[in-house]
RNA sequence: GCCUCUCUAGCUCAACGGUAGAGCAGUGGACUUUUAAUCCAUUGGUUCAGGGUUCGAGACCCUGGGGAGGCACCA
């Protein structure tokens, strides 16, 4: 048997069924005590009985308002590259299946004109009262913006030029209970458009266009990283030890084996076991979760990319995190050129390095090294107005005073490198200098973007670092890791030297959409649950 | 967590302390090449919630709630 016969007879059966029941609007004013009630009024509460009373009609003519499926031949976007260029007034005869929601209707009289959308574009249908019949007619001006259709048709243009499909038939796709968002102001409200992303979506161009950039900066990135040859894994969310990263973690518990568990504020550990046993080129993209504030910068689940490489050290990370970035850019937006505070910036340009304690001692006017003596670098931050925790040493003091004197002026894409060891428990001692690391962190826009390293792969001194760190927790830090016996044990199995580097998805994917507040390209940011 | 701003019709926005309005959407009507179609008519409100001041509160004050920005913390 042939479904596809059987599936277009029954569409044109429903069709004219739906256009039968149509006929009820002519009728509104017969008297009909359940739909006078509902159909009296306006407002949100009048509107959707107005249409609710509508699909009950639909479906007592026996047509289902809401049909399992439509056969599409072509996109919009398909329709407007295959017949884009047709002259004004132009009629084919070229048959097309098309489907979308109806964003704009403008009716006159006897033709109906109806601006559809689909995910890849917009296009015109022209509907005729004498092409479509006087049933369908009535039909298509019952339908509401926000509804969604499906069309059989020809391709056309208008007099005025405008590529149209003009419709035998059309199938009513989807009933939109609910009103669309304005249709030329669009929807402005940032709570509705955050917690209604759907309505956010359907009417703001914006808003789909920074989806897009994150996808394509996404699979840009997965591309680039299968050509270095690394490979995509996935390891645990929930962890029984916080590491990786210093931040406070939110915790949940298992019932059945009744434990507590952290969910992940960063992969490194998990990634570098895969080093450890092997894998040489390993990779996530990885949903990541902090306890901490909100702001335009920071949500509580975001998302990292981190990436290690055996053999390779930090020289190679930087290469590559160049290398990830500005093809995403090309890929994303078809060139390298993104917009930092209305400045326009080439990220094909190569990116300067400085070092940490460099910037900081410029801008403090005092020359800063993690070796100073604690007292003096106290005196600076006390200069600074910088707040000092008893337990941190010079180098933590130093970074205080980069973030405060320096960070707000690295504007363009800059490697700041040489982290202090003390800010740095998993990263390899500088070759040069005992009290820095091979480490860098790439500022763009006074943001961190990423950060990447020359792993410690010492087991000896890895512990050594991970009991300062059990240490300073002990004394208060409450974002300070635990020791991981097991990641330390994996060292001791022997780990070859690795270069890893992470990048902060969200930010590069505002950068790049030229977006100032990390919400933009976060589909469902976290907010406090609204109250029905 | 603190400070500032903000919340009015489904959406976008008005309203000096003095009868809550407009545009869009909706409803009824006209129109066979429109482009946010246009034209005529028209429905629609617990002004976020609860108190208070006042002859009178959308507006002023207090408390609470949502959101935004800033600070703090972080990526």
């Amino acid at each position: 048997m042939d479904h596809r016969t059987k599936r277009a007879e029954s569409r044109h059966v429903r069709y004219r069924q739906l256009t039968v029941s149509e006929q009820h609007n002519d009728n509104v004013s017969t008297p009909d005590p359940g739909t006078e009630t509902v159909a009296a009024g306006s407002g949100l509460d009048a509107e959707r009985a107005r249409r609710l009373a509508l699909l009950e009609e639909l479906r007592a003519a026996g047509t289902n308002p809401y049909p399992y499926r439509f056969d599409r031949t072509h996109t919009l976007a398909e329709v407007r590259e295959g017949w884009g260029q047709l002259e004004p007034g132009t009629e084919t005869d070229d048959p097309v299946a098309v489907a979308g929601r109806v964003m704009l209707k403008r009716d006159s009289g006897k033709l109906v004109f109806a601006t559809i959308r689909d995910r890849s574009g917009e296009v015109q249908l022209f509907i005729s009262k004498a092409v479509v019949g006087d049933d369908a007619f009535a039909a298509v001006k019952a339908l509401d913006l926000g509804d969604w259709v499906g069309v059989d048709g020809t391709v056309m243009t208008t007099r005025k030029g405008e590529l149209s499909v003009k419709p035998e038939r059309v199938e009513l796709l989807a009933k939109a209970i609910r009103p669309m968002p304005d249709k030329w102001h669009g929807l402005h409200d940032v709570d509705t458009r955050f917690r209604q992303r759907y309505a956010d979506l359907m009417i703001n161009e914006d808003a789909r266009r920074h989806f897009e950039i994150r996808h394509e900066m996404t699979a840009s990135f997965r591309r680039t990283l299968a050509r270095h040859g690394f490979i995509e894994v996935e390891t645990p969310v929930l962890h029984p030890e916080v590491g990786g990263a210093t931040a406070r973690p939110f915790t949940t518990h298992h019932n059945t084996l009744d434990m507590s568990l952290y969910l992940r504020v960063a992969v490194e550990l998990y990634l570098k076991r895969l080093i450890v046993g092997g894998m040489e080129r390993v990779y996530e993209i990885a949903r990541t979760f902090r306890n901490e504030g909100v702001s335009p910068r920071h949500n509580p689940e975001f998302t990292m990319m981190e990436l290690y490489q055996a053999f390779a050290d930090w020289t190679e990370m930087m290469a590559i995190t160049e290398e990830l970035i500005t093809t995403a850019a090309r890929d994303a937006l078809g060139t390298t050129v993104v917009h930092v505070r209305g400045e326009p910036v080439d990220l094909a340009d190569p990116w300067p390095r400085a070092r940490l304690i460099d910037l900081a001692s410029e801008s403090t006017g005092t020359e800063l090294h993690p070796s100073m003596p604690l007292a003096d670098a106290r005196k600076v931050a006390a200069a600074h107005d910088v707040h000092v925790e008893d337990r941190w040493g010079a180098g933590k003091i130093i970074e205080e005073l980069f973030e405060k004197t320096a960070e707000a002026s690295v504007v363009r894409p800059t490697f700041i490198t040489g982290h202090p060891v003390e800010i740095s428990p998993l990263a390899r001692v500088d070759r040069d200098d005992p009290f820095l690391t091979e480490r860098f962190e790439l500022f763009v826009d006074a943001r961190e973007l990423a950060n990447g390293y020359t792993e410690l792969n010492d087991p000896v001194e890895q512990r050594a670092r991970f009991e300062e760190e059990v240490a300073a927790k002990e004394a208060g830090d409450d974002e300070a890791g635990s020791l991981d016996e097991d990641y330390i044990r994996a060292l001791e199995y022997g780990m070859p030297p690795t270069g890893g580097l992470g990048v902060g998805m969200d930010r590069l994917a505002m950068l790049l959409a030229g977006v100032d507040t990390i919400k933009e390209v976060i589909l469902f940011p976290t907010l406090r649950p609204e109250v029905f």
